[in-house]
RNA sequence: UGGGUCAUACGAAA
């Protein structure tokens, strides 16, 4: 099943997926027996285009011929819906499968509470994954954290930071990087230099995104001397613009 | 040694 699984993960990320569902028939013939991870990845590349039915339909034949399910085609499956806005249905799903919420399912319904706004809901999530002793990562954090960043909730923000911090989860560049824009949204410069100096102190390195974060930041407040302060950061970091 | 969740600008749309 792996070797042509490889071949099923190039063509789902070339968007060729009328060539990896062929090859994925086409496996018993080619000699290859087709498993449950090579019926995931094709599955997740239909969820991620939104393409919730043929995702579905591709689930059901699997368990048909006996293919077992996990917990990884569960979430690709139960993110699906959830970003198409179909939270019962990626509720009913997870029942069905039998399977528990794990921090990346947790994930995808607490992404979609905050896309919705509806960040107070979120963190409700956030916290029933801890009664639920289901360990919440820096993912979990950096979402709510979002969440608040986009309401103007810098102070909740910080809060999320701050608990996260205590319970001994690490914060990545993502986090950096979006607490950096909640900064931004707030016309906070200072506050922003304040989180991106932090970064370096923690050892993690800036990548492209993050300087080009807070470059964003300074050419909307005119400060272009920064902007380009930030430039040379960059070459000296080894890091080139994109 | 193959599969799942979070971040930037620009462009497009409003």
């Amino acid at each position: 099943g792996l070797t042509l699984s490889l071949f099923i993960r190039d063509f789902c990320a070339r968007g060729c997926l009328d060539s990896a569902s062929k090859l994925l028939y086409d496996m018993p013939a080619l000699g290859g027996k087709p498993d449950t991870v090579a019926f995931t990845i094709l599955i997740d590349a239909f969820c991620k285009r939104g393409c919730l039915k043929e995702a579905t339909l591709l689930l059901f034949k699997m368990i048909q011929m006996g293919l077992s399910i996990d917990s990884t085609l569960i979430s690709s499956l139960v993110d699906g819906y959830c970003k198409i806005g179909r939270l019962e249905a990626a509720m009913s799903l997870l029942n069905f499968s039998g399977c528990v919420l794990d921090s990346f399912m947790y994930n995808s319904f607490i992404f979609a509470f905050c896309q919705n706004g509806d960040v107070e809901r979120a963190h409700v999530l956030l916290n029933m994954m801890i009664e639920s002793d289901v360990v919440p990562d820096s993912i979990n954090y950096t979402t709510v954290i979002k969440g608040y960043c986009g309401l103007y909730r810098m102070n909740h923000a910080l809060k999320i930071f701050a608990q996260m911090h205590k319970r001994g989860i690490e914060p990545t560049i993502v986090t950096y990087a979006v607490l950096i824009e909640g900064h931004c949204k707030h016309d906070d410069v200072q506050g922003a230099e304040f989180v991106f100096n932090s970064l370096e102190r923690d050892g993690l390195h800036a990548d492209v995104a993050t300087y080009n974060t807070l470059i964003n930041v300074y050419s909307k407040k005119g400060q272009m001397h920064k902007a380009y302060g930030v430039l040379d950061m960059m070459k000296k970091a080894g890091v080139s613009p994109d």
